[in-house]
DNA sequence: CCTCCTATAGAACAATGTTCTATAACTGTA
DNA sequence: TACAGTTATAGAACATTGTTCTATAGGAGG
């Protein structure tokens, strides 16, 4: 599998960045290394340094993909804005769990020497400003009264992150798990005055 | 500061403890590295190995010390069963901005190699033990109805967690934070048929 | 005072992130 | 096509990490 030629520049950049998802997907952060990064891509070591700036680059890459994805997974629109808001809630632990990579570089791991930069702590921000916009259009019908939108979305946030991490680190001590996760919505909706 | 005398053998364990809390509360796990826990504790890098089974040994031994201090952080019992559930959620937010470190090693972080015991995770169980017995007493008086008292505590947990472990990795958007938390309790109080 | 236990210093090893160098493979242009 | 510039590669090298091993010496108990 070793490969003697080299690989197109254009190529390097996805390659590493899916080789680095895969590691951490599949073995957490401990297999989340340079050599076996550069291996699994099939590119040499050095290529992480030249297209980024060496690990805390492709760290930084994934915690802005991950943002991002998750701002998709989470953009959900129809009509009936507290059905949205139960859609949104459970598209977040899918994302989570179809995703453990990302979310543990999102959330779960603190890496080496990194720190999410400006920017990317910005494309996080624009996540929750979505979530923000599905509390304020239920709000236009009367839900959620009596608090800021922003702040009920960061409480909704919490909850729903708090599940679904302490679900992924096996911390979790409930047997009917998706029952239970939508009973934790169920709560939140009616929770609010 | 480094000492050539050699420490009591019944010191070490509490002292290299210790050190190591204290380097994990200063520095996160960046610095939590065995030369840096013996120097801190004033004991040779052996000692870890001795007393522990390594760095996992120190990590485990934290791990159990932070469940059961959470324990005891949210035991309160008073006759007001409504009371004592607000007391409990502000004293879990408590201990975790107090105990960073601890709530790092149980919640925030993969440490290389580590993976923590039966019989740790089963103090942990406990810890989830006193949280269902918090939910028991109030279901006794009409609260929390309509679900069983395990998946409750759960749902509590969760949300506690979730939004302490954001606020700490620096990813919380709510600008007033005690009162966003407090309305983040009140609403789980208010949200359970 | 002697003996045993064990804390210590220090070397050693593999694996890690990172940097540097020389080479060779590709790309674009004359 | 042939040449020149770009850059991906291999490989050595360094400091730092967890871990193990060995020899030494400090301290406690008989």
């Amino acid at each position: 599998m070793t490969k003697s030629t080299r690989t197109p520049s254009t190529q390097i950049g996805p390659g590493v960045l899916r080789a680095a998802l895969e590691i951490l997907d599949a073995e957490g952060p401990d297999g989340f290394t340079v050599r076996a990064i550069a291996e699994r891509a099939g590119v040499a070591p050095m290529a992480i340094y030249n297209h980024f700036e060496g690990l805390n680059g492709v760290l930084e890459a994934l915690f802005t993909q991950g943002f991002e994805t998750l701002h998709e997974a989470v953009t959900v629109h129809s009509n009936d804005p507290i059905a949205d808001f139960m859609q949104t809630g459970l598209a977040y632990r899918s994302f989570a769990r179809e995703n453990p990579g990302l979310y543990t570089i999102m959330f779960l791991h603190r890496f080496r020497n990194f720190e999410p930069s400006i920017e990317a702590l910005h494309v996080a921000a624009r996540a929750h400003q979505a979530l923000v916009a599905h509390v304020e259009r239920c709000q236009k019908i009367g839900l959620f009264a009596g608090a800021g939108a922003n702040d009920v979305a960061q409480v909704i946030w919490s909850a729903c992150h708090g599940y679904v991490s302490l679900e992924l680190i096996g911390i979790n001590f409930s047997t009917k798990r998706d029952e239970t996760y939508a009973l934790m919505l169920e709560t939140l909706r009616n929770g609010f005055r």
